[in-house]
RNA sequence: GCUGAAGUGGUGGAAUUGGUAGACACGUUGGACUUAAAAUCCAAUGUCCAUUAGGACGUACGGGUUCAAGUCCCGUCUUCAGUACCA
């Protein structure tokens, strides 16, 4: 009886797939528990080895707990959104719903000789019109909703209408846009519907506002802060523009509050909530009005300027004001004699992205205006400056400078000698400013000497409050998120327009369907792709999309003579739309999915999810605006939960191991990119070239350290170590005086697929020319491959595909060695030449239970030894599984393995128990095994084995004798000693003797069971 | 700049509360089997010194606490990720 491998994953997926045996039922005698992947985008690649790893850590977390008696709920889906398949669409002209079909059936396959226990039937895809009808029903649900302050929650729209009606806005209590004008009931009542529209707009959880975005007139869409470098698109490098539009935005900072509080309650690494945390961004202070001084020459009334501060304590402090160089004041208030100056400065900023803004700390820059401000309490004038050290995108875009209390502040005004008032009682500001807020008390700052900084922050709100030129305020950097985009393969807004004006579909017309496009690119006039589709209107009468001809022209309607058809909005929902809730849609079986996104049975058995595992990379944006709409769908009862996710367990990435080779050829024709003109790569590939066995490079370290010059001696023997060793050998003198003379563009490094280089790092050549004969006369090749570990990624020939090592090894194996890999949430290079490890145990396990006659195992009596390894293994495994370290389990069970072999097993006691706990890990030769010792049902079924403690007590240690911390040897004792009889027992040894040589101990340390140190 | 994570053999990594550093694998070397190769099995394998016995050093670096430090404390460096100069 061989291990077929191939046959048996082959069979019992069938098997599953067949009895479903990993299908969750909504209601069970068992408690519940749900554990979720971050569903995959289906891209055209498919998968490659880094993919399924967190899917294979939640697998064996699923099985473990069916073994562990609970009704698990472990689904899968697609994000199938997404711009991949949309830009394919451009290219080709193929329909983005056919390539993801193609490429769903890819993952699919894919993931399925994984022998993941997926309950598919739960299926859900994002693009499914199914789906993203509950999608487009959540939106209208947040244009239906406004947020009630008092209330902290979201509440129906129709609520603020009648408090309009009744008593205007003069009093409500909601989240909004600033520039709300108050109004009375009277007004409210007065106004035409279009007017109400628009004031209510400015309420709803949903509205459209003008956003600014990165245009890019030649590409005619809009592009994200890192798709841009300098100032031009990343693709084709065409200008990019600031540009206003008109977009949905989610008011998602209405619930800033509630999202930074629930992180408390969540089980998510700290790491993660601190991301959020700094997202949400509360910052605690006061806002604080200043008084433009108006000069004769600037125009008409006074502005004012309204800065956000934290520390209003030191208010007595402000010396400067900063504006943003983009504030809209800036214009205003510059007097003539600086404009030119100033203008030319926010050019310059205006070049600047943020990010070369916040990296570059040592230039300090910036312009007077020419203006001042007033003083709150002392009417003094204060200087207004602009410098871009403050951003227009944070707080109002204003600051009042403190030099001596916060250290930006300080080195402005020292480059540019504005006076520094010290206001910290005993503080030396000399040097630089003091930003402690504790142990200091406050002084020249009239009535709040004497205070500290708590007492005095109270008392400057009071005076600024009884001034009317302040309050207390808390800001959050969390900005409201834009919703709309302007691209075809997402789901459309179930929205069309009357006078301009935003009308929402009736849910019980849903899906509103995406149209049928000749072209996917924007139009020529810059609207979305769907401004190309010829039906897509909005027929009232008949509820239905209809051709866009039907359109009464704008300028010849009014509402009353309108045919009542409209025009469909043109932009579509972003990627984070339909990934927001799909863990809801999950809880439902299909059956049931047509009237609710999920019936409230489902909703209430599920609840949450309890385990999501996903990568860190959506720290801030899917798990934040997950958490969004879950807080909205909580507050209209929609759902029953405030958080989607209970506990939270980001994988770390695998990254390729990547080969590279040199060549030496000074009249090749070979790209320019292998040209290596970093010097430490240089010289790398000099040192390659020059010993293709061994390469001795100084490490980056040692060479930080030298030009430091922080080196020590021990540091400097190595550097002349690998001199000498250089030099020692003739051959490798003759080699380096020849490569002396080699000039950077003469070696190229050239990279080797993977799937050339052997464990050894031997480059395959044969194969290699074959597939790429470009190189075969090359003077010479640097026969070792050297490696780099970088991200998986086609141009890097370094990606390694799921199937081959499937075909290869097996399934098994590959779940086993992802595992096997290291510690789940870490960073960690892929080498396939490991693999033979984890295979071959499995092997071993495999003739632990059967031989060429069949199988071994029988009826045979335990022994101790058998039953302590298994006992020992039922433990740690245990306890592995809990903290997620699943890589020390493969370890433990290599061990189990070889130890019960050695003993020679074969007894059906030990043996069976052992295929439970590895079958979260290898299922398929567990259920092979398990049924060949003649179970019927699936291994799935059985319950998790015992731990029993008493057998492993033992009644002995080996003891490490220590001296002085040293472990010298190691003694074996009977564990029922006592501290004095161990003590007896230990310097009575021989070895003891030896190492005292006449010496007497000062101190004899014991501690029982554990270890023996002797001092002295 | 700030925030977070990390730094252990040739490689991936282990050491769960301070108690035998390097488990388990990969790779390497030697051996067995074989006409040969593959597969399999056995042995060695942190570095250095020593014929052996044994010894010295060793968890990024420099200090400290302790009978005992990879683990705790202080300082420094490096790498990776995120980022918003956050007033």
């Amino acid at each position: 009886m061989q291990y077929d491998f191939n046959q048996i994953e082959k069979k019992w997926q069938d098997y599953w797939a067949k009895n479903q045996t990993f299908k969750a039922v909504n209601n069970s005698d068992k408690p519940k528990y749900y554990i979720l992947d971050m569903f995959p985008y289906p891209s055209g690649a498919g998968l490659h080895v880094g993919h399924p790893l967190g899917y294979i850590a939640s697998d064996i977390y699923a099985r473990y707990k069916r073994h562990k008696g609970f009704n698990v709920l472990h689904p899968q889906g697609y994000d199938s959104f997404g711009l991949p398949a949309e830009q394919y669409a451009i290219q080709t002209g193929q329909h983005p719903a056919v390539t993801t079909e193609e490429n769903i059936k890819t993952y699919r396959r894919q993931l399925d000789q994984i022998g993941f226990s997926f309950d598919w039937s739960r299926e859900v895809r994002t693009s499914d019109p199914q789906y993203y009808k509950w999608t487009q029903w959540i939106f209208i649900q947040l244009f239906e909703s406004y947020f009630c302050k008092d209330s902290n929650m979201a509440k129906p729209i129709s609520e603020l209408i009648a408090v309009f009606e009744a008593e205007g806005n003069l009093k409500i209590n909601a989240e909004c846009d600033d520039n709300i004008e108050p109004f009375t009931a009277e007004n409210w009542n007065s106004y035409s519907s279009k007017q109400q529209q628009e004031i209510l707009l400015k309420y709803r959880l949903t509205y459209l506002a003008e956003t600014e975005v990165n245009w890019c007139p030649a590409l005619g869409t809009v592009l994200a802060n890192d798709e841009i470098v300098n100032g031009v698109s990343e693709r084709g490098g065409h200008p990019v523009v600031r540009k206003k539009m008109t977009q949905w935005s989610m008011r998602i900072s209405a619930y800033a509050e509630r999202l930074l509080q629930g992180l408390d309650t969540i089980d998510w690494t700290d790491s993660l909530k601190e991301s959020q945390r700094n997202w949400i961004g509360k910052s605690v202070g006061a806002s604080v009005i200043f008084n433009v001084i108006p000069t004769e020459r600037s125009d008409e009334k006074s502005h004012k300027i309204d800065v956000f501060t934290t520390r209003p304590d030191t208010i007595f402090g402000v010396s400067f004001m900063t504006l943003a160089p983009e504030h809209d004041l800036v214009s205003k208030i510059t007097t003539p004699e600086q404009k030119a100056e100033v203008e030319a400065y926010i050019e310059k900023t205006a070049k600047r992205s943020e990010r070369d803004r916040m990296a570059d700390v040592k230039t300090i820059s910036g312009v007077f205006t020419g203006s001042y401000a007033e003083h709150p309490f002392t009417k003094e004038p204060v200087p207004i400056w602009i410098g871009d050290y403050v951003l227009a995108s944070y707080g109002t875009g204003a600051v009042m400078s403190v030099p001596c209390g916060d250290q930006r502040d300080y080195d402005f005004a020292k480059h540019f000698n504005i006076p520094i008032p010290n206001i910290f009682e005993g503080v030396d500001i000399s040097e630089e400013a003091y930003g402690s807020k504790e142990n200091v008390k406050i002084t020249n700052s009239d009535f709040l000497n004497g205070m500290n900084m708590k007492k005095a922050t109270k008392r400057a709100i009071y005076e600024l409050e009884q001034l009317g030129q302040g309050e207390g305020k808390t800001n959050y950097r969390l900005r409201d998120a834009v919703f709309s985009r302007q691209r075809y393969w997402g789901e459309p807004f179930p929205v069309y327009y009357v006078n301009g004006m935003p009308q929402m579909i009736d849910a019980k017309h849903l899906p509103l369907t995406l149209p049928e496009v000749e072209k996917y690119l924007p139009t020529e006039e810059g609207e979305p792709p769907l401004g190309r589709a010829d039906v897509w209107a909005w027929d009232t009468n008949t509820n239905q999309v209809v051709s866009n001809e039907l359109v009464f022209p704008t300028e010849l309607s009014d509402e009353e003579s309108h045919n009542g058809i409209y025009p469909l909005e043109l932009n579509t929902m972003p990627g984070w739309a339909g990934s927001s809730w799909y863990f809801f849609r999950y809880m439902e079986e299909k059956a049931n999915r047509d009237d609710a996104f999920a019936t409230e049975d489902a909703l209430k058995y599920w609840e949450n999810v309890d385990l999501y595992i996903g990568g860190s990379e959506h720290a801030t944006g899917h798990l934040l605006y997950s958490r969004f709409w879950v807080k909205f769908m909580k507050d209209r009862g929609f759902v029953n939960v405030e958080e989607p996710f209970k506990k939270l367990i980001n994988q770390g990435m695998i990254l390729g191991t990547s080969a590279y080779a040199y060549v030496l050829k000074r009249s090749a024709e070979m790209p320019e990119s292998y040209i290596q003109k970093d010097f430490d790569k240089f010289q790398r590939a000099k040192e390659f070239l020059g010993d293709c066995v061994k390469s001795f490079i100084i490490s980056k370290e040692l060479k930080n350290k030298i030009i430091h010059g922080t080196a020590n001696q021990k540091d400097l023997v190595e550097i002349l170590k690998f001199d000498n060793w250089f030099n020692s050998q003739t051959k490798q003198k003759e080699l380096k005086i020849y490569l002396e003379e080699v000039k950077a563009e003469d070696i190229r490094r050239i990279p080797i697929p993977v799937e050339f280089v052997n464990s050894s790092n031997e480059i395959d050549f044969n194969s290699y020319h074959k597939w790429n004969p470009e190189y075969n006369s090359a003077e010479i090749l640097s026969s070792i491959a050297d490696r780099e570990v970088e991200k998986m990624s086609k141009s890097k020939y370094n990606v390694v595909n799921p199937d081959d090592i499937v075909a290869d090894y097996g399934a098994d194996s590959l779940r086993l060695y992802e595992m096997f890999l290291g510690p789940l949430e870490q960073y960690k290079p892929w080498n396939t030449a490991g693999i033979t490890g984890v295979h071959s145990f499995l092997k071993k396990l495999w003739k632990l239970y059967a031989d060429d006659n069949g199988l071994k195992v029988n009826d045979a009596e335990t022994t101790k030894d058998s039953l302590k390894t298994l006992h020992k293994t039922i433990k740690k495994v245990e306890e592995d599984i809990e903290n997620f370290s699943f890589n020390t389990s493969v370890s433990t069970f290599m061990i189990a393995v070889n130890e019960l072999t050695a003993q020679k097993c074969t007894s059906k006691e030990i043996l069976e128990p052992l295929l439970v706990l590895i079958s979260p890990y290898a299922p398929h030769i567990a259920e092979e095994l398990w049924s060949q010792l003649g179970n019927a049902e699936s291994i799935s079924t059985a319950p998790f084995p015992k731990f029993e403690e008493k057998y492993l007590v033992e009644s002995s240690k080996e003891y490490p004798i220590s001296f002085n911390g040293k472990m010298r040897f190691t003694m074996e004792l009977p564990l029922d000693l006592s501290k004095d009889e161990i003590e007896a027992a230990v310097m009575a040894n021989e070895k003891t003797q030896n190492q005292l040589q006449g010496r007497t101990p000062k101190k004899v340390i014991v501690v029982p069971g554990k270890i023996v140190n002797i001092v002295g």
